[in-house]
DNA sequence: GCTGATT
DNA sequence: AATCAGCAACGCGAC
DNA sequence: GTCGCG
């Protein structure tokens, strides 16, 4: 068969001689190099006309990977394109380490009464009084909240807005002693299976350490009830046909050991579990990094995806995030699900 | 990392 | 002027 | 009810 004829003459388009278009943020990254080797505090531009306070860059985070606090705010000011939309309109459960990952660590809800001009509050009803807090979606929130030490980025399951419907639900693989990563994500691929079977579609991301979360996407008005029932409803089919693996077990002692934990409590009001792309308080200074199921399949070490690594990869690997969530559930499968009567399963007790 | 209270 | 404590939260299942 | 767990 004849192949298309080439172009005889084809126009060398000057591609490489026009300026390469800076990345994104250089500058704001250039600045904070700046600022770090200079020592002592300064502000960023981290958006236009919005200049964010930070100090004592060059204060080792990570002993063991060599991460200065300077490098972590840099890692999330080349993902922001990608990190920023998986937290927007959040509300954020901070998980500060002032002294690095070795340091104390202590949680904290709620922001103080005033904070620097750029950073982004918000009154949200918790129990009682309406307490104010600390919501994602920009950069110069984003980087305050380093400066106060944070390290991962930790959002509710809803929005402002509609902070009584969590947009997803999500499913923790955490391994117990003696589960591999290997088997974390043979784990993973049996929630796929199961959430198949019950006519639902999810993402998983690594957590950033041992374990893979796995996203549902929910649809409109969906309760933290039945995003808790939904992801039960997995959870115990996988246990149902592969008890010698998973476990719904919580307690440490119960857990069969070898097994891989199949953790549905996270998805209620007030909890977060941290962001894709989010970096983890641990040692290594791991990311939490979407994933296709095809990589699933693959079983990557996630310690591939480090502050220094995730940048490439992002760029290689696009919104696989934003793109996995895109897919909305059936409300009519989640409510059929989450339904006593409807499919029983899960939830026996209760009445 | 920072505030507000205590010495 | 230095020191120091506080900085979240809630449902769940086993006892 | 309280405890341990995440």
């Amino acid at each position: 068969m004849p192949a298309r004829r080439p172009r005889t003459v084809r126009t060398r388009v000057p591609t490489r001689r026009l300026p390469r278009r800076p990345a994104p943020n250089a500058a704001i990254i250039s600045a904070l190099e700046r600022i770090e080797s200079a020592g002592g505090a300064a502000a960023v531009e981290a958006a236009p006309h919005k200049s964010i306070e930070v100090s004592h860059l060059d204060k080792v985070f990570f002993p063991d990977a060599g991460v200065t606090k300077g490098d972590v705010m840099r890692y999330y000011v080349r993902v922001a394109k990608y990190i920023l939309p998986a937290i927007a309109d959040r509300p954020l459960v901070l998980k500060r380490t002032p002294e690095g990952v070795n340091g104390e660590l202590f949680f904290q809800q709620n922001a103080p009464d005033d904070v620097p001009d750029g950073v982004r509050v918000d009154n949200v009803a918790a129990q009682g009084e309406p307490q104010c807090r600390f919501v994602g979606g920009d950069l110069p929130t984003l980087l305050h909240l380093v400066q106060l030490g944070c390290i991962s980025l930790d959002p509710w399951m809803s929005r402002i807005g509609s902070l009584d419907h969590p947009d997803y639900s999500i499913i923790d693989l955490d391994p117990g002693p003696g589960a591999s990563f290997k088997l974390v994500a043979r784990v993973a691929l049996w929630v796929r299976e199961a959430l198949d079977e019950l006519g639902l579609r999810a993402v998983p991301k690594t957590s950033g350490s041992r374990g893979i979360h796995i996203a549902i996407p929910l649809p409109r008005s969906t309760s933290y009830q039945d995003s808790i029932a939904t992801a039960k409803a997995a959870a115990a089919r996988v246990v149902d046909l592969h008890p010698r693996q998973a476990t719904v077990e919580r307690a440490l002692e119960n857990r069969p050991r070898g097994t891989v934990y199949v953790d549905c409590l996270q998805n209620s009001r007030g909890k977060s579990v941290a962001a894709a792309y989010a970096v983890r308080a641990k040692p290594d200074a791991t990311v939490s990094a979407p994933l296709t199921w095809d990589e699933v399949v693959e079983s990557l070490d996630p310690r591939e995806f480090t502050v220094r690594t995730m940048p490439a990869r992002v760029e290689q690997h696009g919104d696989l995030w934003r793109e996995g969530l895109k897919h909305g559930n059936s409300a009519s499968v989640i409510r059929a699900i989450a339904t006593p009567g409807g499919k029983p399963r899960a939830s026996a007790g209760k009445k």
